[in-house]
DNA sequence: CGATAACATATTGCGCGCAACTAAATAGCG
DNA sequence: CGCTATTTAGTTGCGCGCAATATGTTATCG
């Protein structure tokens, strides 16, 4: 019989913890765009929402969620605060009523030209150089990310991990 | 006078922001983890907070929320549901009698033993090899978070950037 | 000693994330 | 056609994060 293989008790100290960093910086990154952010009137994922709309808008509600991994239960609300702020139109699809439909109003349209400016401004303030090598590091790290994003979708999708025996 | 200098529209698609691929894993991650700390009763800002109280017990609030980056309005109703659930208690300090001093309670400790596996559990379903240079790729991405924090943060307590001209 | 400032935690309010469930519309099939 | 299954949003409930504020405690200064 095999006992389950010992665990060293470092596993769980914090400053080893991946989770623990992203987690960190996730939250710091959110700090940072916020005052950047207020003068827009947006809140840091509104602005990831004005993202996508910038790029195009038209698109439904399980489209934005399907590009951002949101569901309507953030979404739906969040919607409603930016056609509050006259910022987002929300049109029922005529040909499917199910599907509701978003357009940008010509004043989130204007929000766009306030908006280019705010990463490198960010980049600056964090103390990256716009042409530097910094530029590639931030790049990889971005990639890294992406991978890893990809590996725990995939396990959670999945359940459990091999056995020692196959 | 000098123009702004011109941004590349391009500066705001989705694929390019770092601030998305850091926004998305870190949801991810918790995605992850969920299922393996839902046994144990635990969220995940929850099992954050046991890393720490797991490395040494009796630490007051405001040293948790040094070490986390978190504040009193996080973790006081976050303590108190693991008050709740019997697995720290909050006293307050006989010398100061504004310090809450947090300690394990039993069941708290023991929780300890069923925690050490989750880390390399989570790794290894999302295809990690645990002795491969996979686990060497994961300190530098954390590393790489590490430091970015500490821009973010020093960007957030400053103001603005350096503009052209010194 | 008494007033006041500084400090530690608690409370309130709001906006996410996300699970679970509901409601409405369409698709598909006998 | 009628009925069920699927799809799409919306709703509810709960636990964060965090700003702003309140409350109670200790330190400081005259």
């Amino acid at each position: 019989m095999k006992k389950p293989r010992p665990v060293e008790p470092s596993a769980l100290r914090l400053e080893n913890q991946l989770c623990f960093a992203l987690y960190t910086a996730s939250r710091a990154l959110t700090r940072a765009y916020q005052p950047l952010l207020a003068p827009l009137g947006l809140t840091y994922p509104q602005y990831i929402v004005m993202l996508v709309l910038w790029e195009g808008d038209g698109l439904s509600v399980s489209q934005l969620g399907a590009r951002l991994a949101l569901d309507s239960g953030t979404l739906t609300p969040l919607l409603k605060r930016l056609e509050d702020n006259g910022i987002v139109e929300r049109r029922r699809d005529a040909n499917d009523e199910r599907v509701v439909r978003l357009f940008l109003t010509a004043s989130g349209r204007a929000l766009h030209g306030r908006a280019l400016s705010i990463p490198g401004e960010l980049a600056c303030r964090a103390g990256y150089e716009p042409d530097a090598a910094g530029l590639k590091s931030l790049n990889r790290l971005r990639e890294a990310l992406e991978a890893l994003t990809r590996r725990l979708d995939d396990a959670s999708t999945g359940r459990g991990c091999e056995a020692d025996d196959p």
